[in-house]
DNA sequence: TGTACATCAGTGAACGCGCGTTCACTGATGTAC
DNA sequence: TGTACATCAGTGAACGCGCGTTCACTGATGTAC
């Protein structure tokens, strides 16, 4: 069978998405070729037409899983959305069920810290452009502070968001994102930090 | 060769430090228990007679560990060590590079939320027994707000942490952990959350 | 217009390897007689 | 006192399985003549 010109193209996005969705729903070393490859309908054998390996494809899924979520972020600001609004959609029960679906710094940065530094290195830069989004939505004048306040901001919920997924109590896990909204909001307009 | 009282839970207890090693510098998933009983000096049979499966090693290692963690917060608070103190105990180069030796929330939270429920139940426990104690460290009277507080000011230093291990350039790792100290004084200080 | 061939995305079996787990065995020591 | 035996922590080979990766092959289509 030959295929209609892009077909190739599309094939390896959607390889990229079904694998972001693996990556992030059962880590980076417990999601395998061969099962994102079947999720994905297709054969193991058809990976590597695509990628080059498997760390290879870890690089393509951070970076572009990374720039998604900063377009999700531009967006609702585009439509109006405030700071607050970003804090509490980020601490939040939907986003807490839906791991696979959520923020990849909140499902895999410990297993990034111990990958090779190519790898990091992209988060790295991923991580700075998503950060200076973040921190168009503060108050601060001096960029920066902003940045400073973003990253602290950011470091809170990724925290707060991890314990509360850990804990197996539903209302236990509500009050940390509850206390993760009161803290981050302190954070955006405590006059210095 | 039979060996003197005490040696088997000698063993056991060398077992479980080794493993607490394996699994916060490499992850859960991606440390084996080959792997584990090599660096301990033992061949991989020795380990069911102590353990019956490694899900169990992985609940008495979060139990055991987070235990430590508490141990040593509340000798630090003996020593007279303040809340401040405690903070940059936590957000430091040393425990940046000493992810093995370091708090294994950082190491292991997206991966603890993936376990069992019976193993996130005893990180719940562990979790809420530190909680307590570095709830100790604030100046909060009431014991509620104190709670909120610590859990926050913990979620803080856990994403801070993992940001600053997962980003390659070392100066810019700093940078993080300092803007977290100031962040994490901050909610320690600010009068209400 | 009809036919032979080139293209190439995807198949699926196989490679060596390490996983978690099981189990028959070893061998130094303490105990029983 | 000397000897036979029970104990039991640890050994190391083996189980089935899934890993990341390779590769000869398939087969539907576009192109050349």
């Amino acid at each position: 069978m030959r295929f209609e010109k892009g077909h190739k193209a599309a094939t390896r996005r959607h390889i990229l998405d079904v694998a972001s969705k693996c990556f992030r729903r059962d880590g980076v070393s417990a999601a395998g070729i061969a099962g994102i490859m079947s999720e994905a309908g297709l054969t193991n054998g058809a990976f590597y037409p695509h990628f080059e390996s498997k760390e290879a494809l870890v690089r393509e899924v951070l970076a572009s899983t990374l720039a998604d979520q900063q377009h999700r972020l531009e967006d609702d600001q585009r439509t109006g959305l405030d700071l607050e609004g970003a804090i509490r959609s980020y601490l939040n029960p939907a986003h807490l069920a839906d791991s696979a679906g959520g923020c990849p710094s909140a499902a895999l940065l410990p297993e990034i810290a111990r990958q090779p530094v190519p790898t990091r290195q992209i988060y790295e830069e991923g991580l700075q452009s998503y950060l200076s989004t973040l921190a168009a939505l503060l108050p601060d004048t001096d960029s920066a502070t902003s940045g400073r306040r973003a990253t602290a901001i950011f470091g809170l919920m990724v925290g707060t968001l991890q314990l509360a997924r850990a804990v197996p109590d539903a209302a236990q896990a509500e009050q940390i994102l509850e206390g993760g909204v009161a803290a981050a909001l302190l954070l955006a307009r405590a006059p210095s930090l």
